[in-house]
RNA sequence: GCAGGGGUACCCGAGUGGUCAAAGGGGCAGGGCUUAGGACCCUGUGACGUAGGUCUUCGAGCGUUCGAAUCGCUCCUCCUGCACCA
């Protein structure tokens, strides 16, 4: 037996056990009420850390209380196979990269297996693996295991497949040019923090360039490269770099000079370049004029070494009152040249660019870190207060935050102007050539910017239970923001191939969408009882969509599983998927099934981060280990961590001293149920009473929070304030074993969806029998409610609290404590007060005349207009609890008397309590005139 | 640029109009307990106060209100996502 050392690894282990084994997991449609959560299934990267498992967590706590509340529950998982993340593994593993093998060999994984993860299919079979047994079982999640799939399973293509028919069907796929990074010996590759497929550029923006055709006197071309295509208006000049080799090419009919660089990275974005073999020097150019295009204003080429051939075309046009790079340039060139000022904006003067270069001191072209400092001071103020003046012609008075696309539209539509895509910062392949970005003529799309699509998707938002409440008023944004996404790409990575073009695979996010309903498959297909041949479009659309006909009784089987589980009532997932999974989950469910198959809820929470709230990743050192944690903290401990640390939607910093004490939490909670068990039985009426209401007073918040999927309430009552609760009825000399282990029963259920482990150990314990996690959830029960108790114990804790700030005021060390009750007409006039002013016919004159008719009253009517002054304002701030206290009757004086031993025993002190009518009691300081209701009056001696 | 979320005491973090000098946890201080452990229990922890009180505080400022941490406006500041990463 044990004698209070709680031994958590062996606890854990034997509970996990018993539970696998006994399969106590499988979802079971045996009941009316259902309940369909799963998460948002993992990527398969590599190793996960402990910030993955916070959802996974809530997950498994919010599909136990449902268990536990009458629920049916389906709670399936999987794997996110599809995309780059197995294949960037695999090719770290190939190329030996030292950081992953070093990781590889810490999990213990030997040569042979290193060797065999050169292929991305056994890095999916490998950490699917690892993802069960030392994730999610290590945790005691009650998934469905015989569920599991993955996306790059046979029977999951024939779904996506499927899917994808459906979306051509309902007209959502569609084909238009793209812009894609693009590196010119690999092919295809993903520019992303993860950096698998490139070595340099993560954070880089596609941003887009407006090329403005400016015309020489001979005709040629000079393509000047913009974001402000509206500041044409005020250019004084062009810049090319006098130090670069710019070159000539050929688009259509026209001479371009552009920079080798950019010649180069245009070719992949516009059709007919050619590249000519004819090099300028840019000096050469210095001197000669152009033409502003629709101004036909001729300009002057200058010299500026800021003009980088990297960037763009290498070509500057120059305005010198709105850019700063482009004043010092001026400056520093000493033409004379006059900025034009196009813009008006507050506060910035006349010429803009002039005075904040004035301002932050800046004198030449190479404090380049002021100068993009200047640069953005500008452009924002311009951007959002500023007003383009008379000299911009037909856009006078246009707000710079409105211009911009109609410059553009209009230079292009003159053929003036060209589009250009080009990274903020530098994309280095990994293969070490420089990334570009290609345009895809004839690229897929999944339609989402299609209207009904789009309003019907917003209009389901409205029934859905989402969680937090912020998402659910972003979420309607979301779904107008999202545009049509590229959904099929050539190149290496895995997934389902796009059944109208050969060879090209659909993209992870799209394959990843209406995955809940291959759940109710795959568990048919895992037990051999479907064959994949079989699963064809008429077999979908018959299990989905109730169309066609049966071919074998396992399709109405499989049909009727369906049509019991779907819809999904939660779908969890962190915060990273709120602009891009959930938007599609819901709109591609809105697109192909019917209204009846909508998802019903989202759920997302925040993370795990680092200190200073970095995101965890591995190269910067990380955190714990799952398995490791797990030993050294517990599962309980860090389920309870999870849930108790923080808000479900904030972040949290890892921090390990947090775990441990909630580790050490668990443990007092096992000693203390120990003690409880043992404990010599003893009634005490009133104290029994109490505890017994205020347990069934917290059972109604923890049911309440955890209906509203608010995990910080519900374990905050569970195993913070309940504990509170035992150790006040303990210190008040309450031993009632019957009532304490009714109590403890209840209190063990509670604990259970957040450390089922602990629930499961403290239920043998006290039962002797198995599977506390199948115990019905307690709930609120109006019979065990005992106010009077409840007003005792609230009477008792505040007089205690009265006394000890007496004490600590003083320094008085008490030798004689009195206590004073308030008389009875100070309740009585307290009570028809408050009646008068709950139902709002509160009148302070009416109210005293009507006292004043009471003869006891008037013999005493300067106390009674002195009370009745004081509770006019303060019953005004009375809240529900106070007024139901107040209204009650309650006996303060009896309570008292039987708490007395208590509260000698607090105060070490005898005690002497009188009723406040008295006339002749002991009162040398006057005191008793202090006591009003539920607040007795004190005198220390 | 677009969109979203924050800033609460020594720290983490509840709290969205009165129950708030502000839950809970931790830290710190004092005391207790102990088969000595990351243990447990009690008290205190904005300031002042020899009687249960008073005063000041929730990023800054202004405003609405009988009443503001909470509502509105302006500002400062931090963070997150953004389409071929999932």
């Amino acid at each position: 037996m044990n004698t209070g050392k709680y031994d958590f690894i062996k606890i854990e282990q034997k509970w996990q056990n018993e539970w696998f084994e006994n399969k106590i997991y499988e979802a079971q449609k045996e009941k009316n009420k259902k309940f369909f959560i799963h998460f948002a299934y993992p990527g398969v990267s590599g190793y996960l850390h402990i910030g993955h498992m916070r959802g996974f967590t809530y997950c498994d706590i919010f599909a136990r209380y449902k268990r536990m509340t009458g629920y049916n529950v389906l709670f399936p998982a999987g794997f996110h196979a599809s995309g780059i993340p197995s294949i960037g593994f695999a090719k770290k593993v190939e190329r030996k990269d030292p950081h992953t093998i070093k990781i590889l060999k810490e999990y213990g994984c030997n040569d042979e297996l290193i060797n065999k993860l050169k292929d991305p299919n056994e890095v999916v079979n490998y950490f699917s693996k690892i993802y069960v047994d030392d994730y999610w079982k290590k945790f005691g999640l009650l998934i469905d295991y015989s569920r599991i799939m993955s996306t790059i399973s046979i029977g999951y293509k024939k779904f996506i497949t499927w899917q994808f028919l459906k979306l051509k069907e309902n007209n959502l796929l569609i084909k238009k040019p793209h812009f894609a990074p693009y590196c010119p010996n690999c092919g295809p590759v993903a520019v992303d923090k993860s950096e698998t497929d490139i070595s340099k550029g993560g954070n880089a923006e596609i941003l887009e360039f407006t090329i403005i055709k400016f015309e020489m006197d001979d005709g040629t071309i000079l393509p000047a490269a913009t974001l402000r295509p509206e500041t044409i208006y005020g250019i004084t000049n062009m810049w090319v770099n006098p130090d670069v080799e710019y070159t000539k090419i050929k688009i259509n009919d026209e001479i371009w000079i552009i920079s080798i660089e950019g010649a180069k990275k245009l070719s992949f974005q516009l059709d007919n370049i050619t590249i000519l073999n004819e090099k300028i020097l840019g000096k050469e150019l210095l001197g000669k004029k152009c033409k502003i295009p629709l101004l036909n204003r001729e300009v002057p080429i200058l010299s500026g070494h800021f003009a980088d051939p990297n960037v763009a075309t290498g070509i500057v046009m120059s305005v010198p009152s709105h850019a700063p790079y482009d004043y010092i340039a001026l400056i520093e060139s000493k033409e004379e040249i006059e900025p034009i000022t196009i813009i008006e904006v507050k506060e910035l003067g006349c010429i803009p660019a002039k005075q904040v270069c004035e301002e932050l001191k800046i004198n030449n072209q190479n404090e380049i870190e002021k100068l993009d400092n200047a640069t953005e001071i500008v452009y924002k103020k311009e951007f959002h207060t500023g007003y383009l003046n008379e000299k911009c012609g037909k856009y006078v008075g246009i707000k710079v935050s409105d211009i911009k696309d109609k410059v553009k539209n209009e230079l292009i539509s003159n053929n003036k102007a060209n589009i250009m895509k080009e990274f903020s910062e530098e994309v280095i392949c990994r293969c070490s050539g420089t990334v570009i970005i290609k345009k895809i003529p004839d690229q897929w799309f999944i339609k989402y910017s299609d209207y009904t699509l789009t309003s019907n998707s917003k209009k389901h938002v409205e029934k859905m239970n989402i969680y937090p409440q912020e998402y659910k008023q972003e979420l309607p944004g979301i779904l107008d923001w999202y545009d049509d996404r590229a959904c099929i790409r050539k190149g290496s990575w895995l997934g389902t191939e796009f059944p109208f073009k050969k060879d090209w695979i659909i993209e992870p996010i799209s394959d990843s969408t209406l995955y809940p309903a291959y759940y109710i498959i795959s568990k048919y297909v895992n037990e051999n009882k479907i064959s994949t041949d079989e699963m064809n479009e008429e077999f979908f659309d018959y299990i989905f969509l109730n169309k066609g006909k049966s071919k074998d009784s396992i399709w109405d089987k499989i049909k009727s599983d369906f049509e019991y589980w779907y819809p999904v009532d939660i779908n969890l997932g962190g915060k990273e998927h709120k602009t891009v999974h959930f938007p599609v989950f819901l709109m591609n469910h809105v697109a192909i099934l019917p209204y009846e198959r909508y998802p019903k809820g989202i759920f997302t929470h925040w993370w795990i981060t680092q200190k200073n709230k970095e995101k965890i990743s591995k190269s910067k050192g990380g955190v714990e280990h799952i398995s490791e944690a797990a030993i050294k903290y517990g599962i309980d401990s860090m389920r309870l961590y999870y849930s108790h640390i923080g808000s479900t939607y904030i972040d949290i910093e890892w921090d390990s001293e947090s775990v441990i004490k909630y580790k050490n939490r668990i443990e007092n909670i096992f000693k203390l149920y120990n003690k409880l068990m043992k404990i010599n039985d003893k009634r005490n009426v009133n104290l029994d009473n109490w505890l017994i209401s205020s347990l069934n007073r917290r059972i109604k918040i923890i049911n309440e929070s955890l209906n509203n999927f608010d995990l910080r309430i519900a374990s905050n009552e569970i195993f913070f304030e309940i504990n509170k609760d035992i150790l006040w009825y303990l210190k008040r000399g309450g031993a009632n074993q019957e009532i304490l282990l009714k109590l403890l029963k209840k209190w063990s259920i509670m604990m259970t969806p957040i450390t089922p482990h602990l629930s499961e150990e403290l239920w043998y314990l006290l039962q002797q029998n198995k599977f506390i996690s199948e115990k019905q959830f307690p709930q609120f029960k109006s019979n065990d409610i005992y106010e009077n108790e409840e007003i005792g114990e609230f009477l008792i804790s505040k007089l205690i609290d009265d006394a000890n700030e007496i004490i600590k005021v003083t320094k008085i060390k008490p030798k004689k404590i009195f206590i004073y009750v308030s008389p009875e007409w100070k309740k009585i006039i307290l009570k028809k007060s408050l009646r008068l002013y709950i139902e709002n016919d509160f009148n302070l004159g009416k109210f005293i005349k009507d006292l004043m008719s009471d003869f006891e009253l008037k013999k005493n009517s300067k106390k009674v207009l002195k009370y009745v002054n004081k509770i006019q304002t303060e019953i005004k701030k009375f809240n529900v609890l106070d007024q139901k206290r107040y209204l009650k009757d309650f006996n303060s004086y009896n309570y008292l008397i039987d708490s007395k031993d208590y509260l000698e025993k607090i105060f070490k002190c005898n005690i002497e309590i009188f009723k406040g009518d008295n006339e002749n009691i002991y009162d040398p300081e006057e005191r008793s005139k202090f006591a009003v209701p539920l607040r007795p009056a004190i005198y220390i001696q």
